[in-house]
Parts: C-alpha cells; structure tokens; sequence
DNA sequence: AACCACTGGTATAATTTTGGTCCAAAATTT
DNA sequence: AAATTTTGGACCAAAATTATACCAGTGGTT
C-alpha cells in the first residue's frame, strides 16, 4: 500500500497546523498569537494566506480577533470543561434535567415520526424484567431518556442531553441507587416510562408533560430519602 | 471463474485507490485532495484518466470540485459527523433557549442573592444606548442572559448555557441582524430586560417567566420576518 | 494630550495554481 | 479489425496566493 499522504498547502495548511497548536495546548486559552505579519514569515506564506486561514480559525470558534490588538485564543479543552461532572450534585442534575426534559416531550410530540415513536417503545421493553437489578434498571432508563432526546429532531437539544446523560451517567449516587431502587421503586418507574409512552402516542402534550414532571420529582423525592 | 487478484487498471483503479484513502480516512471531510496534475505523476497516469477517476468520485457523492480551486472531500465518517455549532439553525437555537431559560429565570428568582440581582443590572446597563449599533446590542444581550443563567446558582446549567451561548455567537445570521435588530426593535428587546428585571426583584416567578417567554417568542418572530 | 509602534482590516494588481475543455496519436480491449 | 480507453499536450477561465500600500483601533511612552 503506497501513501499518497500530503502535507496541505495554501491556507488548509496553514489552518490545519495553527489549529494542531492551539488543539495540543501550545497555546493556551485566552493567550495571543504571534501576530499576521509574524504568523507570515514563520509559515512563509503572505500575509492574505495567514488572514484566510485565520478567518476558518476564528469561523470554528477557535480564536478571536480583536482590531488594534491580536488574534486570541478562545479555545477550551475538554480537560477544562470535564470538571463539570465531578461538581455538580444529584440534586443539580435532576433540577437541571427538569429544566429540560419537559420541553423535550413536547417537541417529540409535535414532531416525532412513528418510526421513532416504535424505536422508543423498544427500548422501553429493554428495562422489562429488571425489578431484580437496579443498574440494568438504570442503564435503561438513561437509554430511554435518551431515546427520548434523539427523537425532538432538535440536534442543539439531543446534544445537550447527551451531556446531561454523560454526567449522569458518571455521577456517583451509585451507593444510594441500590438502596433507592427497589423492586417497587422499579417497577414504579417503569410504569411512569409507559403511561409516558401512552401520552405521546395520543399526542397529549400536557399530560406528558406532567408525566415526566412527576417523574423526576419522584425521583427527587427518592434522592433525598423521603418516603 | 475469475481472477480474484487482479488489481483493478486505469480510471477505475485509480478510482478505487483514491476511493479506498477517502473511506479509511486518509482524508478527511472537507480536506482538499492533492491536484490532479499531482495525483496523475502519483499515479502514473495521465491526467485525463484520473479526471474521469475523480468524475466516477464526484458521481459517488465523495468529492466534490470546485472550479480554480480544488477537489474536496465530501464523504464524512459518523465520527467526524459532530459539528453541533455547524449544523445547529437559529431556529433550533431559539427553541433550545426556549426550554432552558425560563426555568433559569425561575431558579434566579429563587437563588439569587441582592449581590447577584445588582451584578444583572450592571450588565443590563451596558446595553443602553444601543439603539443604532445591531452588534453592541447582540453582545449586551448575551452578555445579559448569560450572567442571568449564572445567577441560577446551578453550575450545570451555567455550564450548559455557556455552551448555548457559544453557539448562539457564532450563528452566522448576522446578514438577518442588521434588518431585524431596528433602532426600536432594540429599544423593545431593553425595555423587555428591564421588566424582566423588575419581576425578578418582585420575585414574581410567574410574570418572569412569561415576560422571557414572550422575548424570545418575538425572537423568533423577528427570525421568520414577521412583522 | 500628543505621539509612537504595533495590531488587525481593506484594497489592488500581478502571478501562480487549479479544474474545465478539446484534440489526435498510441495503447488496450473486444 | 473495430471499438474503447489511455495518453500527452495545449489552451481557457476560475480561484487562490502573493506582494504592496494604506487605513484605523490599541496600548504604552513621553
């Protein structure tokens, strides 16, 4: 197998070896790049290459320009992001998916096919039969939720979800799920998952909404102790 | 029977080779392939034979050629599929904001601290006088909701409005702004903050969220054309 | 307050590189 | 032998790059 890798030229180049830069940390958020004249002679390149290469940099949100003063990195790496899931509580969480969750419903409502409404019911089967074992209770639930989020057809929002789902899924009240998820508790949730399910095929928005409200206010309820 | 070692000559072969680097990754979505006078001394071939190899690619959907300036890759991988800045609509963007902000506002009535209510009205002020400058009320605005959702005491979703925000700044319907954001458009988006302000000081849930409800329903009104 | 060097923003024209097109001889396949 | 493909070359037009020069905002010094 031969190798017709090439290094790119022109301004892809140029871009592309800026961004490796800035993407491995050799510069760091907020600091300024050598300037478009400096930037010229180091990549041999004129000035016009540099500046186009730096408008695709600044188009995907990589750096910033500011007239009169530089060209500043706006670039945050994933490290400095991930905190995020190791300070946010339980409690947060929930609140946080409250926030979301409700408007979801409503939109898989207006604007789910029925191919993605039956994709949801099979997931939904997948937690039958899970009375006994509270993770595989709770990996399906978070997978239904999920399912739940792909099915709004609004990308910005299933994405989001996934990362509640992310830090959700990396919380640790593991100690606690298995004192809080009972057979009962189980078998209680999975029933909010149907009556849910009902609610959206008869494309009732405020009852599913309430559904879901309820839901995770039991859940609520259940974090904090309360029976 | 056939030969199953023959190695495929000519346009097709070349076609293969070329289609096989694009599939495995070698080149990636929107990278430029090498030109075809290169591609022919790499090849061997002449420059006609790899034209109709990259005719055969461009019919696959896996390149495209733009005239003067390239052939780029069109072919993209699941994995490099996540662009959400990219691909997220204004619209969608409203909508999203439509689900997280009003129970942001719900929580800042609950949460906030006087500290934080004065911070909000500092910010708020920065947006005065914007009436004939579409781009300092862009960036007040933001800067408004933003510190609002940092007000909510809920890290999470600061967090995640960040992110909103990001994506909020960078949507390019800036061609659109100049037209909606008019001198009184602008006076009616500040004069929305302030009652929003006023309900958040009377603690009046309800009438808060109704107010940020109805701002962005006119958001999006503006964002259809409607007047 | 005036000045300064340095920054990004803009404009222009010449040059280079790129894909698009056509052709006729040579090689290959049928 | 006929049909098809490949070849190598020339030229065209679009786009990118280069090389300048000048404009305007920023931040610091005097």
């Amino acid at each position: 197998m031969e190798h017709p890798l090439q290094v790119s030229t022109g301004s892809a180049g140029v871009f592309n070896r800026i961004r490796e830069s800035i993407i491995s940390g050799q510069y760091g958020y907020n600091e300024r790049l050598p300037s478009e004249r400096d930037l010229a002679a180091r990549f041999k390149a004129a000035r016009g290459t540099i500046r186009t290469a730096l408008e695709q940099l600044e188009q995907a949100n990589l750096v910033r320009r500011k007239f009169g003063s530089g060209t500043f990195v706006t670039y945050r790496s994933d490290i400095e992001r991930e905190d995020i899931s190791e300070e946010t509580s339980p409690l947060e969480l929930i609140e946080t998916r409250m926030a979301i969750e409700p408007h979801i419903v409503r939109l898989v409502i207006l604007n789910a096919s029925n191919r993605d409404l039956n994709r949801l019911e099979e997931v939904l089967k997948l937690a039958e039969g899970t009375e006994n074992d509270p993770n595989a209770l709770s990996m399906a639930d978070e997978a239904f939720h999920m399912t739940l989020a792909s099915c709004c057809q609004n990308p910005l929002l299933k994405w989001i979800y996934r990362l509640i789902n992310d830090i959700r899924s990396h919380n640790q009240w593991s100690a606690r799920k298995d004192h809080v998820l009972t057979p009962d508790r189980i078998r209680f949730y999975n029933e909010d998952h149907w009556r849910l399910m009902v609610a959206i095929r008869r494309r009732d928005q405020n009852h599913a909404a309430d559904i879901i409200i309820s839901h995770l206010k039991q859940a609520h309820r259940d974090l904090l102790g309360q029976d």
